[in-house]
DNA sequence: TCGACGATGACATTTCGATGACACAGAGGA
DNA sequence: TCCTCTGTGTCATCGAAATGTCATCGTCGA
């Protein structure tokens, strides 16, 4: 899962964005709109905080003719208490949500991964394969019944796999979806994580390494 | 399946081209319009990237004239952010896409091979010959219903002539549409990938070798 | 029968994923 | 403040799979 955060004030940005890491999210920030745009066009999240009021113009203003061209991922609004008008203006989407500050981050955190899991809608919860099940709620994994302890990015590239069973996941996407922009394309941190994640599985021969074009969950491998 | 890159920026040239390549396309890539044009007429490919303007002119220009003529391989332009009038320009073609700089690389690779698919207009995502399936799609091969397991070159030779079955597809149309220009045409890599086709396939007589003309799927061969 | 062309097996080279060791930063405790 | 532990990323190396080259053999057809 991958969120931008788009706020000027750099506190409160440091704050947040450490805050939705530690939920084991893939975290980019940017300062103003224009950088916020650039970064929207780069790559996909799968939740967006916006500042309601940014130096150079409402956020709101930029959101709605995003949403004009078809654009649907969800937007979390941070507005200032005093204007309440805000709040109305900000939810005509459906999918959005808001949150007036000063907030706490933890709320702020339940509420983006709220967003997120809205955005797969109908996704269930628990993700199954095989003998595995990755509960997306707890963020806990089990194989065979017995709980693992996984990191943070073990955990986001497992689940990412699991709602693509059999289908071969290019690092490319990986990187994409389970890192932040800082990450280098060329390095080949997915593989180390995947060898880490077949290690704590106990069972290598369950992600399967497809060759050119990535990884993928099978059944066939080893045993069968 | 083959794409052309054509883009002035060495870069970002090397960084499509690389994120194509991992897509199992086989990618040349040039720096402008003359050479383009050179690529275009010596070799045929199944989608074009072209970056909208090079150092020696605009390449919506070259690409109307060369429509006129009756050409209608896919184009897929990469136009800077800042000209919006562009868009427009650019889609004047049906066929065509566009993408806006800067873009992710596995955006422009899922693009890419949506063009290409759709050129092969209404061609089934699975191909079938005798007992042989192709999924085009999930990258998987059956001979009576078993999997096979083919490497990338394999199945690049085999769907092309099975998209031509009964065809002699001669050497060169193979080295030009499942090789890069890098290929030496006076090799016998055709031979040789053949040759392990058949193997993988247990059924030598299926791919007859028409003396002098290349290769085609059969059924008349061996067993009857 | 000869010669061109295709078939074949062996081998060389290249590419790619696996792996272990290590580097580094941050959190949290002493 | 310093230390330690954990998570994460980088790197060099290894080895296997994929791909390409080559020499040689067989066979078809003029």
């Amino acid at each position: 899962m991958r969120v931008l955060v788009v706020e000027d004030d750099e506190d409160l940005r440091i704050a947040v964005s450490a805050g939705l890491r530690s939920a084991a999210l893939a975290v980019d920030s940017v300062g103003d709109i224009a950088a916020a745009d650039e970064a929207l066009w780069v790559n996909s999240y799968d939740c967006v905080v916006f500042d309601r009021m940014l130096p150079d113009g409402d956020s709101i203003v930029y959101i709605r003719s995003r949403r004009q061209e078809g654009w649907a991922v969800p937007v979390l609004f941070l507005t200032a208490r005093d204007s309440l008008a805000d709040r109305v203006d900000g939810f005509e989407h459906g999918g959005d949500d808001y949150l007036v500050k000063p907030f706490a981050v933890a709320e702020l955190t339940a509420r983006v991964l709220s967003l997120c899991r809205r955005a797969g809608t109908g996704r269930p919860p628990v993700l199954r394969y095989a003998d595995v099940e990755v509960d997306t709620g707890r963020r806990e994994v089990r194989r065979a019944g017995v709980l693992l302890t996984l990191t943070a990015k073990e955990f986001s590239v497992l689940e990412y796999l699991m709602v693509r069973p059999e289908q071969a996941v290019s690092r490319a996407a990986l990187i994409e979806h389970c890192w932040d922009a800082a990450a280098d394309p060329m390095s080949n941190v997915v593989d180390v994580t995947i060898r880490r994640l077949r290690n704590k599985l106990r069972q290598p021969e369950l992600i399967e390494a497809v060759r050119g074009r990535g990884y993928r969950l099978t059944t066939a491998g080893g045993a069968g």
